[in-house]
This record gives C-alpha cells, sequence and structure tokens, in this order.
DNA sequence: CCGGCGACTGCAACCGAGTGCATCCCGGGG
DNA sequence: CCCCGGGATGCACTCGGTTGCAGTCGCCGG
C-alpha cells in the first residue's frame, strides 16, 4: 500500500475522518476524548502515518515551506547563512526553498514568482541588489519578509545585518594597538549599502582614535573583487600615498592587495599590514594567513528563520530589526609597523 | 481580491471550469474548440491566473519539486553542484527543494522523510555516507533518484560522476612530463570510494608511464582534511622517503602538504611539486597557487538534473550513469625537478 | 421525570484543479 | 425526415485534510 491516508488511519481506529484529524493535530487534540486521541495516535504511527502537506495546505492556505533568495550559492558568503535558516526553520516543522538569482533582476523576479505561486508563506531576501521595486511590491501585496545584510529604505521591513560599523572599528583599532597611524581604506563600491557604511565607519574610528585623518589613504574599488582591490592598492600606492596599514572593504579585495604585494615585492606584514572582511573559508590558507572581521553568518541566518516565522505568525507585528555584533580574527597578515 | 482561481477564468470567459483547465493545459487543449481555448487563454493571462501548483499536486500527485539531499553546503564542492541542479531543472518547470544532511543519518533520514511527505517527485543525492540501508530502502520503495559522486553498490540507481580515475592520469602524466619520476600519492580515506578509486588509478598510471612504483611513495589520509595530509605527508618524509613530486588526493590534503613545506623550509615547486583535486575556489590566491583537476560541478549538477527528469517521465527507463571527463588546471605549485 | 448543558463525534462542505462520463448540438448520410 | 456520429462542453466526483455545524449521549439539577 502506498502512504496511509488520514482514512485509513480513521477507518482503522474506528473513527471518522475528522474525529482523527482533529485527534492528530495539537491544536485541536482538545476537541476529543483523550483515550479516542490517544488510540487514534497510537493507530496512526503504527501505520506509519504522515500527512500530506499539500492536501493540508489546499484548505489551510500553508505551505510549510518559506522561500529563501540568494544572488549567488557559489559565494562562500551564503552557505553558511543558507544552513542557519535551514536550523532556524526546521524546529517550527518549516522547510526552505532556495533560489538562486545570479544577480539577474529579471531572474529574481521570475523566481520570486515561482516561489510565491508555490505557496511559500514568506520570504527571506538575501539580496545585496539595489532593486527597490520588486521587494517594496512583495512588501506591498503583504508577502512576510525579512531581509538578510540589507536594510531596505523606504519601507519597513524586519531586516537582520551584521554591525558593520563595530566591525570595522575592531579593525581600525586592532591596527591602531600595534602602533599603526597611517591606515589605507579600499572601501567596496558605493552602490552597495555595505560599501558606504563602512567606509563611513572607517572615518569616524580613524577620527575618534586620533590617527592620521588623511583623504589621500582612501579610495574605493569599482567591484567587491580582487582585480578592483588590486587596482585600488596600485592607485593608492602610485599616488605616492604613504601608509603601513589597509583595512580592506572585504576579504576579495584584501586578496587584491596580496596580489600587488607579490608584484611590487612588499613584503606583509613586515611592509605593510592588512586587514578583510567577512572570514571567507581558507584564509587561514594564505600566505601570510589574513587577520579579518569575522561575521556570525550561521546565527544571522536562524535569527532571519525567526524573525520571519515571528512575522508569520502575526503579520501585523511590527518589523523589527536585528545588529549582529563582529568580531576580529587576528592571524599573520597585520603587525607592528617596521618604521614609526 | 486574491490571486484568481480557475473558477473565476472561467466565469469571466464564460465557460465551465473544465473547460478552462483543459483548454489551459496544453495537454488537454486539442479537446476543446480552437476559439474557445483562445479566449480562455486571454482571460487568464489579462486576469493574471497562475495555477496553484498546490491543487495540482493534489490530484495528481505531482508537486513540481525535487529534492536536493547534501551533507555540507559549506563545503565549496556543493554549491556549483546545486546551481547547476537548479539550472537543469528550470527549464522544465521544476524547482529543487534543498536539505543539508551534516553526514548525519539520523537528520539524513529526517529531512528525507520531509522531502517525500512535501511529494517531491524525486532525489538527487550527494551524499558521500557509506549508508546504504535509507537509500537502498527508497529504491525499493520506488522513488526515483540520481545519486551525485557515489555509485551505489549493490542495487541499481544512475549515478552521475567524475572521472577520477582520469583525473589523476591527468596529474600523473603532467607531472612526468615535467621530468619528475618518483612520485607520491596521499590518498584519500579508504572508507570512500572517491578515495580508493584515485589511489588505485594512481598506481595504474605510474605502472603504465614506467615511473618508479615505490609502495614507500603511497600512504593514506584518515580523513579528507589538511591535518590528515599534513600528518601522511609527514609520515612519509620522515621514512626518508626520496620523492620529487606529491599527488594529494583532493585540495585540502594538498593544502596540508604545503603547512608541512612551511614547517620544514621546503620550497614549492622548487623542491617538491604538488598536485590538488577539485579545484576549490581560491586556489589561485595560494602561495604557490595549487596546480589541481578541475571538476565540471555545474556541467555534473544540470545532468543529474536531467537524469532525474528522465527517470521521472519514465520511471521503467533502464539506470544510465554518466562518466565526467576532468581537466587539469595548472598553477604555480608544479615545476621541473631541480634534481634529476 | 424532564429540560438542558456540555463533551464528543459525525456529516458534509469546502480548498483548487483534473478527468471520466454524460450530454448537447449540429451536420451529413440513408 | 430521421438517425447517427463526433466534436465541444458541462456535470460531478476525486485528491487528502480541515472545519462549521448539527446531532448524540450521558449526566445533572430542578
Amino acid at each position: 500500500m502506498q502512504t496511509p491516508t488520514l482514512r485509513d488511519v480513521a477507518e482503522a481506529a474506528g473513527v471518522h475522518a475528522a474525529t482523527a484529524s482533529r485527534a492528530l493535530n495539537p491544536a485541536t487534540r482538545g476537541l476529543v476524548n483523550v483515550d479516542t486521541a490517544r488510540r487514534v495516535i497510537k493507530v496512526a504511527d503504527s501505520l506509519g502515518y504522515r500527512p500530506n502537506p499539500i492536501a493540508r495546505g489546499l484548505k489551510t492556505a500553508r505551505s510549510g515551506t518559506v522561500g529563501v533568495v540568494i544572488p549567488d550559492l557559489t559565494n562562500p558568503l551564503f552557505p553558511p547563512i543558507a544552513r542557519g535558516i535551514e536550523r532556524g526553520l526546521e524546529a517550527a516543522g518549516y522547510s526552505a526553498l532556495l533560489v538562486n538569482t545570479d544577480n539577474d533582476s529579471g531572474r529574481e523576479r521570475a523566481q520570486v514568482e515561482s516561489l510565491l505561486s508555490r505557496q511559500v508563506e514568506g520570504l527571506i531576501v538575501a539580496t545585496a541588489l539595489v532593486e527597490h521595486p520588486l521587494l517594496e511590491e512583495l512588501h506591498r501585496r503583504g508577502v512576510p519578509m525579512v531581509m538578510v545584510h540589507r536594510r531596505p529604505d523606504g519601507f519597513e521591513v524586519p531586516s537582520i545585518l551584521p554591525d558593520d560599523a563595530a566591525g570595522v572599528r575592531l579593525a581600525v583599532e586592532h591596527l591602531a594597538a600595534l602602533g599603526h597611524r597611517r591606515i589605507a581604506h579600499l572601501a567596496g563600491p558605493t552602490t552597495t549599502s555595505t560599501g558606504v557604511v563602512r567606509a563611513r565607519a572607517f572615518h569616524s574610528a580613524v577620527r575618534d582614535l586620533g590617527l592620521d585623518a588623511d583623504p589621500s589613504l582612501t579610495t574605493t574599488c569599482a567591484l567587491w573583487s580582487e582585480e578592483s582591490g588590486a587596482v585600488a592598492l596600485r592607485r593608492l600606492l602610485d599616488g605616492g600615498a604613504d601608509l603601513t596599514a589597509v583595512v580592506a572593504g572585504n576579504d576579495l579585495i584584501a586578496l587584491g592587495c596580496y596580489d600587488v604585494f607579490t608584484e611590487r615585492g612588499i613584503e606583509c606584514p613586515a611592509d605593510i599590514s592588512v586587514v578583510g572582511f567577512n572570514d571567507m573559508p581558507f584564509l587561514d590558507k594564505l600566505r601570510p594567513p589574513l587577520t579579518t572581521v569575522a561575521i556570525p553568518h550561521h546565527e544571522i541566518g536562524t535569527e532571519a528563520a525567526r524573525l520571519l516565522l515571528d512575522a508569520i505568525g502575526d503579520p501585523t507585528r511590527p518589523s523589527r530589526s536585528v545588529l549582529f555584533p563582529l568580531s576580529l580574527v587576528v592571524r599573520g597578515s597585520t603587525a607592528a609597523p617596521a618604521r614609526g
């Protein structure tokens, strides 16, 4: 026999399907006699009964799934978040439907439609793109959602993001403690909120700590990539910038610095120290291992799941956002400057 | 109004719901008058009608989703496969439900049950674990499935896996062409099929090319990890093995070699060349960049999707397995040996 | 002894789409 | 002129569970 249905259970227990349904559902179990309920439950799992979520969903308009929209699963940032989300959902019996958008807004729209038509009850969106339109529309349609790593502007959505500003400050403080005074910043693209926030945090940290706040020590990368990082550092160096340390917008940009170091025979950390951001995997395998700011991706994921479940449970609940503390992972790419 | 239903469309088009259903479904469209069909279709998309897959699934027992079982999404091997799978599915209108098992067979069982209860039509299993029982049971239950990166023994399931033997041969040939004759192999654990296959391939390649087939040049790692790799290489070196190159069971093991090189002041590639396996991300950032065998993960994913769709379409079709050709990515960790 | 209340349980109508079968209508052939 | 055939469409039931409502029964108080 195929998987038994509710009616099979009911029949085997000698009750009506409706009663069996109520007995099996903890929320309605109170409506049926304790003994009957017990009997039904026993029969149910002796038969190996598993309720069919499809059928249940048809009536209740609930599917037990949420959609997770990710720009690029191969970006090492996202898998830990995805796992965190799964973990956060599973306790509530929900599961996650993951989709990739490849940062293409057409694909994103299509994927989201597909999720919605599959009756996901909510969305966790981890996009870096600055495209409001789709998100805003979904928000208006009343689709419960949570944003990860990005706060939408213009409308209220619960979001959960790393405390980038505090992270940058940790990096700068670390370098300052080592004795660095002329610290450069290779900022991420200004088209991303992260890039802007980190750059701003860098400047105020430098100012607060009384370090040399020389505008010629800052430049912006066109992309979050190694090439852009290398280009940016070359630009600084060729401009004659006098620096002993670099705070990179993220790890990839820091990796670009490594390329320039090799190119020009610069020793790291002896000549220049570098701090990255994100703590990608395998950073400890580099020569030298990269000091970086670690983001608790997994926790961010579980928290996102929690927020979404809350929003699904009570759509009127005011949107609440969470800022996650970061930590500095000190490795071999930072040391005291060689010269004063 | 919420998303329109089939009945809304039917009413708006002035026909019965059944007719609308037939008109909208390409397979049954021939049963209805061409003009009626056209009209229904026009009304449907002017209303923005999207069939509800839940309802459809209830009747047809088809959900348009397949389950993808992955041991660990944070292992960089899997995300590209997952993307490939999604790509392969989307053309057919299917989507993927991803789950992590964390290599825990209890979790795996629970996750698979959850997938099954969500009416997935098939499973793509990318597990390294050697636990037949669950898989065999599913196979008996007639659940369509495809295995990735592993061939089950004992029963017939379509599987799709990289041609490890050919990959190892490429590596050995590359080293031989550079002039190496005493090549070591740090094999992966013998508990994994991959470990065994690669080791066997290594030996036959060495023999076929007439290189020094010294058994003291081979050893086995306890795990697929850097630590195990380092331990293994130390064992070889301490045993006085005379070698000029290493073929590592995978990239992590190769990374372990790097640690030993630093430890003992060995220059790579001047003193010893190393070849990895898998082409993990960011290998090109290492010092020196690691030469490795690349696996076309994405293609493997799309192919897995295709096989599964085939199996779903025709469950009686004999199981067919695919071996994927690999390629060698030559970087800086291999060079001609310093001495003969 | 009867009315009534409350605890259980059964009935039946859904949810939204798919589908076997009956029906209807129209044209053509006998 | 009638009947037959077949294309087009509608009816009604089904998938598996949920749920409002109604009915049953036992028990208590008046």
